[in-house]
RNA sequence: GGGUUGGUAGCUCAGCUGGUAGAGCAGUGCCCUUUUAAGGCAUUGGUCCAGGGUUCGAGUCCCUGCCAACCCA
């Protein structure tokens, strides 16, 4: 087992639970006697000062000083003092799991501790409990960072979010108020009358937006099928099945980008209610998040991107094409052809045509006014080519019921009233289906079976669908989605100081694909187009195996195998091959020279050749001795 | 996809024109009966992200790659 300064730590802390055990303590016992916490105390003094308590938590600080220590314990509600004098404190017993004053020294910070004692104030004025029973609960072998430091590096905060949470109380906070707020939305949907359904996170369409999504094959029905990217078709069967106001709080999937605001497994509200229209959905979300600002945050303002957004005052409402024509002047209702409505945004400046007129209003409405939306904002009427399940205006058919939310200059939401023609909708579907933007996730499948359930009747329905975290980030102020999903989704590696602590190699789980191919084949793929090198530098490395001892002429002596780097991102690419027969025996230096040119001779120049925009270098040989 | 900055001890960071690898915290040992990031003395701890190159000599300069953050599209 290799020794680092971690492992060294890591090893005397595990020694100091041996000594634990050998005193009779058990370092991981089951249960704390804890009575109360550490808020409770510190909150009301009065009534608890003189009184005995128990209180558990992690050990973040210690101070000793001779026959006295101070300690800081930190519990789910705060940090408390503890104040030891080492002729209260009962000494160690086994029956009891005591630890005694001597063996505090057996105690390191980050350890889960018990303490029972009065609640006192020291002469400093601090409220404290002093210790008269202390108990480990549980031995922490791996020292917590710097706490007055904190965790700087962004990585390790985003991959050990418990070390975040541990010594950063705004984070602590912070993802608290999260689950509070994700139980106000639940709370408030039940009160009006919702029914939270659980729909099928494993689905065998992609149906109800339009995303790449993410597959999975199913054993048991030998299929392949995949995650969520939408529950929407769900919720509306369900509202055939005579349920008049459904929701689901669940995980949606898109294997698309990861920015700031967009992760690949993401929660949403999403509602389904019957009998009403997107207006009734502009006044729900606006009451939904005004309910979880009052109910969590106990205000109604917030400030969001250094702006100051009121959740309190009604929103405003205003239709995409008048948004447009407010801001730019130019009014996309007025356009009668597609050239038309190109020629006006190439007028604002945005060169790319676009396939329809109401693609150009949404791309005008894109570029010029969604980033000046700051306080909320409903935008309805989208153009119909993009709502293929909304429901057109009675008005202006070429509009549809539908609406989004803007806040801060974010889309926070997006709403329709529900197409449930189901002859319209298929039609338009069918219209906009094209089967080779179905794998690249452009838009969903044809889902024959959900339109059989809107043949049987779907009564009007209209639908939210505000996105959990970006919710979270406006109620938080947090701009970066990564700060407010527990457990983003990270590129799986292992460091190399926990490699050389577990004693595994660092490749077995980092994802790196070996793929071994013969040097045939792959200049085959190379030449077809197939694969193509990801980086500009192209490093050879030829691994060579020798063996040793005699070995008959006209035998091989050697034989090898090259790794290229700079085919795929975090992996190499392996090749088999380059068998080198000799005819008699050789030096090893020359023997190792023959695989060496022999792969000059043919994959280099071949890579050379073939890529000529790429650096192609060859590493020195890795040389592998190995007895016949 | 483009640009900028960064990667040095468990954590936070220094390290100048290239010349023996540094501090604070944490750890270890000792002293200390009211501390608040306690204090004092001593002390352990490093593939300087990786691979090439330049050089008598590279944490430092050059090239390539990897990872991260930020900005832009």
């Amino acid at each position: 087992m290799a020794t680092n300064p971690l492992s060294e730590i890591r090893s005397g802390r595990a020694a100091k639970a041996m000594t634990l055990r050998s005193l009779g303590l058990n370092p991981y016992p089951s249960r704390s006697k804890r009575t109360h916490y550490n808020k409770t105390i510190f909150d009301d003094f009065a009534a608890h000062e003189g009184k005995v308590v128990t209180v558990a938590g992690r050990l973040m600080s210690w101070r000793k000083q001779g026959a006295l220590a101070f300690a800081h314990l930190q519990d789910q509600t705060g940090k408390l003092q503890l104040f030891l004098r080492r002729n209260l404190v009962q000494p160690t017993d086994a029956a009891t799991g005591r630890l005694g004053y001597a063996e505090t020294n057996l105690l390191d910070i980050g350890d889960i501790i018990e303490a029972t004692g009065k609640v006192i104030k020291t002469e400093r004025g601090e409220i404290s409990v002093l210790v008269e029973e202390l108990r480990l609960l549980t031995k922490a072998i791996r020292p917590l960072p710097d706490q007055w430091a904190g965790l700087k590096d962004r990585e390790q905060v985003l991959r050990k979010r418990y070390l975040d949470t541990i010594l950063e109380p705004a984070s602590f906070d912070r993802f608290g108020k999260i689950c509070k707020m994700v139980a106000a939305i639940r709370a408030f949907l039940n009160q009006r009358g919702f029914l939270e359904f659980t729909t099928p996170i494993i689905q065998p369409q992609y149906g109800g937006g339009t995303a790449k999504p993410f597959k999975t094959h199913v054993n048991a029905l030998g299929c392949d099928m995949y995650l969520a990217i939408s529950h929407e078709l769900y919720l509306k069967r369900l509202i055939v099945a005579g349920y008049d106001k459904v929701y689901t709080l669940g995980r949606y999937f898109r294997n698309e980008g990861i920015d700031r605001s967009h992760h690949p497994e993401f929660s949403m509200v999403e509602t389904m209610t019957a009998y009403e229209n997107y207006e009734y959905n502009m006044n729900l979300i606006e009451d939904l998040f005004r309910h979880v600002a009052v109910t969590v945050f106990g205000k109604t303002t917030f400030t969001v991107r250094s702006h100051e957004i009121d959740f309190g005052k009604p929103w405003r409402r205003v239709s995409m094409a008048e948004a447009v024509k407010e801001k730019t002047g130019v009014d996309f209702r007025e356009c009668g052809t597609v050239e038309e409505a190109n020629q006006r945004l190439a007028g604002l400046n945005i060169q790319e045509n676009q396939p329809s007129i109401g693609e150009a209003l949404v791309k005008a409405f894109e570029v010029t006014v969604e980033q000046g939306l700051i306080q909320p904002t409903l935008v309805f009427g989208h153009p119909i080519e993009i709502s293929p399940l909304a429901k057109p205006m009675a008005e202006d058919s070429r509009f549809v019921e539908r609406f989004e939310i803007f806040i801060a200059g974010m889309e926070c939401g997006d709403n329709w009233s529900e197409q449930n023609d189901p002859v319209n909708l298929l039609e338009t579907w069918r219209k906009a289906y094209r089967a080779e933007e179905r794998d690249a996730g452009k838009f969903h499948t044809l889902d024959f079976d959900f339109i059989e359930a809107l043949e049987y009747g779907l009564p009007p329905t209209t639908g939210i669908g505000p996105g959990i975290e970006r919710m979270v980030m406006i109620f938080t102020g947090q701009e970066n989605i990564d700060d407010v999903i527990f457990f983003p989704m990270m590129r799986p590696t292992i460091s190399p100081l926990n490699a050389a602590i577990y004693g595994v190699q660092e490749s077995s789980v980092a994802p790196v694909e070996d793929l071994a191919l013969s040097v045939d084949d792959f200049e085959s793929l190379c030449k077809e187009g197939v694969i193509q090198p990801f980086a500009r530098n192209l490093i050879v490395k030829p691994h060579v195996r020798l063996w040793s001892g005699t070995t008959p002429a006209g035998k091989s002596r050697a034989s090898g195998h090259v790794e290229i780097e700079g085919f795929f991102s975090n992996s190499v690419l392996q090749l088999a091959g380059y068998k080198v027969v000799f005819e008699e025996r050789l030096p090893e230096d020359e023997e190792k020279q023959k695989v060496l040119d022999l792969v000059n001779a043919s994959l280099v120049k071949f890579l050379r050749e073939k890529f000529p925009q790429c650096h192609v270098t060859v590493s020195p040989a890795t040389v592998m001795r190995q007895s016949c």
